[in-house]
RNA sequence: GGUCCAUUCGUCUAUCGGUUAGGACGCCAGGUUUUCAUCCUGGAAAGAGGAGUUCGAUUCUCCUAUGGACUACCA
């Protein structure tokens, strides 16, 4: 049977989108894309306890900042509807009771504390076939008191009933056929008392049946309950159009061991979170992505590559490129460390390759909140003086600070090495050369013009430029001398310099 | 503890039995820039350990070690 590729990516509303789900969405995107299939975006709210206002919204948002695309589910519609879970009670009740018609289910009356007890008095308690014999179910219970208890509206749960001793095999299109023993499973609860909704295991296959779906690519976290996913898909009879698994390494932490979390970021300064979170329970605000300055094209490329590569040596890739390499069998088996610097790497790439009118577009936001104005043109012309020299937008202010703020004061060390008897003489010589020059651009017949003046007089030519670039910049860094006098003009260069000579004495 | 998954430079990874084990980030050195950064060139840096299979193992198998995930009326 050929059916039509569908995948969806399925996040619980719990909080912040991780960055590791980020890259689940992202795979699953570049794999449906790839195929010519469709992507669906499914909320999994079956856990009343643990929703958080705001979280399919950030959801939402974050991918569409990224560009993954979906074609169908929550906000954007589609006939398989409706795309969050609890809205579909209904539908998986049908499903619940079928499975206790056929006896593949059972009810128990056990509650959370009586379990609790149990496994606090026997040692590794599981509810399996090896002991759900001497607990309170409908398997151990009178049919006329399981009866009577439903009607006295007295809660209970829904538990799948595990055949013991059976081989399941999980074929995973990552790591290959994994098989385990149906004795190590639990008889999983289906169907919640504490909010009358179902759990994860049983939503999740319903749904990924009715809604067609073809290839579930989930975190590795995932695969030792597989074999119970695949035990719900025969005992609904679904076995013949059961979705193809891949389940993808996890993202650990940069140092150490474990699974990369929120507080890493914290911890090491890195944001964690595609966008800004503000958690409504408590108040904290994490960073996000978006804020801290990077691209949406870098973060995408960056997280393309941890747990994947095409086997070339390229590096850079634009989303049409990892859509048309992307493959599952090219997806890594072991965990990624998460290497922030590389990260940095990549958003100094796309910064480069941005147009300088894009970057001064972006960089005239920051400087507008510190109520400098420029020409665009004149920003511009900044900007592509120093776009190399950094990897974020942010970090321009740093490189061109000098340009909209004059020196107040000069670098101590350059002035003891840099700044000579004769350097004043010298600059107010300069500056005569200087306002004999009608035209300052290009910086390149300004700088000719310059040393030729300075081979003229003979003059040792750092012995000039470093106080120049000291008077101009305050220190002994920035871009090209003349590029800097070039786009400061004639007033404000020969001001700064006079500045300087009446300022530093030796 | 149990089950499952994994294991190549510090990190992300290439290699699908025969390679001087390649690339990228980071690091170091040199060059360019009479500044700083960028950039360019070069360098250091890896097959967890032990058995087997084979003419030959990083590659296949097993054991050990290590790491990870899971082990809820959470997903």
């Amino acid at each position: 049977m050929n059916r039509k590729v569908r995948v969806r990516f399925a996040p619980s509303p719990t909080g912040a989108l991780h960055i590791g789900g980020v890259r689940t969405a992202l795979y699953n995107y570049l794999f449906a894309r790839k195929q010519g299939g469709d992507m669906i975006l499914r909320i999994e709210d079956t856990d009343s306890n643990r929703f958080v206002p705001g979280a399919e919204e950030y959801i939402i948002e974050s991918l569409s900042w990224l560009g993954i695309k979906f074609d169908e589910g929550v906000s954007f519609g589609g006939k398989y509807g409706p795309y969050r879970q609890s809205e579909r009670k209904d539908i998986y009740r049908q499903y619940v009771d079928e499975l206790l018609k056929n006896d593949l289910a059972y009810i128990a009356f056990d509650k959370p504390e009586e379990l609790e007890a149990k496994r606090t008095e026997i040692n590794n308690f599981q509810y399996d076939a090896s002991t759900r014999m001497s607990m309170k179910n409908s398997l151990t219970l009178p049919a006329e008191e399981v009866k009577q208890k439903i009607a006295n509206g007295e809660v209970y749960v829904v538990r799948m009933k595990i055949m013991p001793n059976e081989e399941i095999k999980v074929n995973d299109l990552i790591r290959g056929e994994v098989i385990i023993n149906s004795s190590i499973l639990d008889d999983k609860v289906l169907w919640k008392s504490a909010d009358g909704l179902p759990t994860y295991h049983l939503a999740n296959i319903v749904d990924d049946h009715l809604m067609e779906v073809t290839h579930v690519i989930r975190g590795e976290e995932w695969l030792p309950s597989a074999p119970l996913h695949v035990l719900l898909y025969r005992a609904f009879g679904w076995l013949d159009t059961m979705p193809q698994f891949a389940h993808l390494p996890l993202l650990l932490k940069p140092e150490g061991n474990g699974k990369l979390s929120k507080r890493d970021g914290d911890r090491l300064g890195f944001p964690v979170f595609p966008l800004e979170w503000h958690d409504p329970k408590t108040g904290d605000v994490s960073s996000g992505y978006r804020e801290s300055g990077y691209f949406p094209e870098a973060v995408i490329n960056f997280l393309a590559l941890l747990g994947w590569n095409p086997g070339t040596e390229q590096e850079i890739f634009s989303m049409e490129e990892l859509i048309q390499l992307f493959s599952l069998d090219r997806v890594s088996k072991s965990g990624a460390k998460f290497d922030y610097e590389k990260g940095k790497w990549f958003n100094h790439q796309y910064l480069v390759e941005k147009s300088n009118q894009e970057l001064a577009g972006l960089f005239n936001v920051i400087l507008k909140e510190k109520g400098i104005t420029t020409s665009e043109a004149k920003l511009e012309q900044i900007v592509s003086t120093v776009k190399e020299r950094v990897s974020f937008v942010k970090e321009l202010w740093n490189e061109t600070s000098f340009f909209f703020i004059a020196p107040e004061s000069y670098d101590e060390k350059a002035v003891q090495k840099r700044w000579k008897e004769d350097t004043s003489a010298q600059l107010t010589e300069l500056t005569g050369i200087l306002n004999n020059i009608t035209d300052f651009s290009p910086a390149e017949k300004l700088e000719e013009t310059v040393k030729n003046w300075i081979n003229e007089k003979g003059y040792n030519i750092g012995a000039v430029m470093n106080p120049l670039r000291l008077s101009l910049v305050g220190e002994l860094k920035g871009p090209h001398v003349f590029d800097i006098v070039a786009i400061l003009g004639k007033e404000e260069s020969i001001k700064r310099i006079q500045k300087a000579i009446e300022t530093i004495k030796i």
